[in-house]
DNA sequence: CTTTAATATTCCTTGACACGTATATACGTA
DNA sequence: TACGTATATACGTGTCAAGGAATATTAAAG
């Protein structure tokens, strides 16, 4: 399990990421929200944390989870490479539209999304 | 194989992505480039066509291919839903390095949270 | 100090998938 | 036609990770 890829490719782990986002939970109040037996949050927690993603803080006996931000910035970092190339998409795509709206209703040309 | 994140786990993946940014290449090209079996290169192809990363046009026996922008852009969606968390923890972060830097050399130092 | 609550860990099984090797298909050309 | 090139697919194999069930650990409460 090296790469912060393999992490989230995990649908449970990415559910948990997502439930920490709004503020730190308790493995009991992720097990409830998420319906997930127990170990298998412990067991995804631990992945998390060993990778980064998370930390936790003991509070009696409960663990407290918290998101970290650097592992999601690492996969935000690799994406930045296809932004420009998809960005240029979108442009060539409005161009291409602009000039199917003009001619002849023989075309097969949609209606427009507001 | 069923969700995006799956396909961008696998590091031979995400370099093709990453070779294709640039411009499209056929599977030969890909093949030497990266160092990878021919068969190696198609499987991943295939799976990388599949999910819609990529899409191949023909060229006599060679079959080029180029990025979709798409899948990759779900991704970045996925992504959204931190960018705030983060860029509230470089805020915090930054206000706290500010009040570390003002101070002449004679301050003490502010004590770290816990 | 026994019990209950919260979380972590261990063991086992199962399935997915990445790889290598070999072969198949398709196209162009002598 | 036969042949070489480019790409795709089939098959067998090993690895590894996720899930379930049971148990271990740790802390608080009684």
């Amino acid at each position: 399990m090296e790469s912060v890829f393999e992490i989230i490719a995990e649908p449970n782990r990415r559910a948990i990421l997502s439930l920490l986002v709004s503020s730190e939970q308790s493995v009991g109040e992720i097990e409830r929200q998420l319906h997930m037996p127990q170990p298998t949050v412990s067991k995804h927690l631990r992945v998390l944390r060993e990778a980064g993603f998370v930390e936790a803080t003991v509070d009696a006996q409960r663990r407290l989870y918290r998101l970290k931000p650097e592992p999601l910035q690492e996969v935000d970092a690799w994406l930045a490479q296809f932004r420009r190339f998809w960005s240029a998409h979108v442009d060539a795509l409005e161009r291409y539209l602009d000039r199917m709206d003009q001619p002849s209703p023989t075309k097969k040309r949609k209606k427009k999304k507001e």
